[in-house]
DNA sequence: ACAGCCATGTAACTTGTTACATGATTTT
DNA sequence: AAAATCATGTAACAAGTTACATGGCTGT
């Protein structure tokens, strides 16, 4: 979350309910809405590390709302990290991780899990075609909606290794541990 | 850590630093070392809550070492989690978030950060090609091989979805924020 | 009047990460 | 004798998650 709402503030200064809803709406297709407390602690956390700076704005009639704003080191700090590479990703999907682990355990099939996994990744994309055809999308959530797809896409495929993997070779593979 | 700690006893008893030799030889091929401290940490977590039982065990001249068996409470726990199907993924990938954020923030070119995203995918598949020739892989080595390779593919596929659509529609897309 | 949204925060807890401390045994 | 590995742990910190508390404003 520091990222996302160092970015966020970078296109103009915000309170943190207001980061709540604009983060919900640009990443709620794909991401469930995010809990406002972890905002506040996160602005906290930013605003001790002096990236952000918030004051207090008087609404007439309203109680005053705190206005964070990025400051200088945090802007610097924002364009480093969208600058740098990231490194690849280590696998930390629950559910490559626990298929390996029924594998290991032995104690129940992983075919029977393959197959429950992948009704549920069929669900996934088809809510992703569902929100795919709304035409009022914007770049963002085309894009993000595309990478959620090209994911689960690759899972299945995944899942159908797996399944070509744990059926073949059951009856060759008796070489022990 | 918790479920895969688990997972490894319920092959068979062990102490911290033997989970932690055992994890690192099984995933070491996508997971970076783990730190021991971590299983520790875990351990002492799982014993609390009864899912694990330590005792000293004497060595012959040795300091005697703690192992820890699965109680029948983790082994149903265990059970039970390996049965769950999980939930479908949200993009936690860091480079997805990152170049969203660049798109929103404006400030870097996002075509150059996909770029040179690209080329550090390029060196992770060849990477794991290298590892995949190694013939004395086991099962669990080979599939987390290729869920790894099919993971960095989908990625790779996203970063030209992404290009296309920053480069087709630069010009085109001037209906403002 | 009441529900629901706007708005801000705190507290407790869990997980992961790093660094540090300690000491024994084994290998060179 | 020194270095590497075996072995166990603690402390501090960072981040994410949930639940709770508090109160104002808005629409029915």
């Amino acid at each position: 979350m520091r990222y996302p709402i160092l970015a966020l503030l970078s296109e103009k200064p915000a309170h943190g309910y207001e980061l709540k809803q604009i983060f919900d709406n640009r990443f709620g297709a794909v991401w469930p809405p995010i809990n406002v407390g972890q905002i506040y602690n996160t602005l906290s956390a930013l605003e001790r590390d002096d990236l952000v700076q918030g004051k207090e704005v008087p609404q007439r009639g309203s109680p005053s709302r705190r206005v964070y704003e990025l400051t200088e080191k945090g802007r610097v700090e924002l364009e480093e990290w969208l600058e740098e590479t990231s490194d690849s990703p280590t696998l930390k999907e629950e559910f490559i991780i626990k298929l390996i682990l029924a594998y290991i355990a032995g104690a129940t099939d992983p075919v029977i899990i393959i197959d429950l996994q992948r009704q549920e990744y069929f669900k996934a994309i088809r809510e992703l075609n569902d929100l795919a055809t709304n035409k009022d999308n914007d770049t963002t959530t085309r894009l993000l909606i595309g990478a959620a797809s090209l994911y689960i896409q690759a899972l299945l495929k995944w899942l159908d290794q797996c399944e070509e993997e744990f059926t073949d070779h059951q009856s060759t593979d008796s070489t022990g541990t």
